[in-house]
DNA sequence: GTTCTTGCTACTGAAATCGTAGCAAAGATG
DNA sequence: CATCTTTGCTACGATTTCAGTAGCAAGAAC
């Protein structure tokens, strides 16, 4: 009975409702985790250590925040850079670029809710 | 010992990880939950049915699907038109239109990994 | 009437997450 | 040297969320 090895969802792999694993899918299910987007969101800007990068995301649980980053490691949109902390890859930023548009959009959004 | 309504989370209340409610925070919540970017993907075409939906989710299980339908509905994103079934509202269109780049950048990502 | 489909609820077990505690390593301070 | 702090992270039980299946009420088609 070995445990099933936890890594992030990979291109070509089966992943979440999806037997394909086409690259958008996969990703998608890599978004869609808990603090994943958060965890992105706050490393736009200057590396953040561990602790640093807790702290942005409202205090999560270590293992949680572990576990993300492992992922995203993983996954080659955050590395770790010795005596800096975490940061976005170049891909990775790009990928947040992509999505910073998201603050406009939310700001126009909340005015249409109430 | 009144349990706490469940809704979506909402700008300008407390979510996950920030208490002051800033839109984009929201937002972050709300797009993190399972399934919410999937759905919204889904329903980038046509309107779908509840079950159509469900099936081009990969069968998720229909208690979350609705729970998801529910916070996008209260959140203005997604709305259930008669006889046609749910499809995005005009934000949520612009929502979606944000995220389309994903696919472009999703195919690049692939090949860095292996 | 029966047979479909559709939208959804109910239920149980599994998995993910939360919240807290704490430890080893490295650096600063005395 | 000793001690204090910070940092990255692991462990563990409690809670929440999700998965998977079953099934029901309402409507349309027959």
């Amino acid at each position: 009975m070995t445990k099933p090895p936890k890594t992030a969802p990979r291109p070509g792999r089966r992943v979440r409702g999806s037997t394909t694993g086409r690259p958008v899918m996969v990703l998608l299910d890599l978004l869609g985790r808990r603090w994943v987007l958060r965890v992105l969101w706050e490393l736009r800007g200057d590396p953040l250590t561990f602790r640093a990068l807790q702290a942005a995301c409202g205090g999560l649980s270590p293992s949680v925040l572990n576990a993300r980053l492992a992922e995203l490691r993983d996954s080659k949109i955050v590395e770790q850079r010795p005596d800096e902390g975490y940061a976005l890859t170049r891909q990775g930023r790009e990928l947040l670029a992509q999505l910073a548009p998201l603050t406009a959009w939310s700001e126009k959004w909340v005015k249409s809710l109430d």
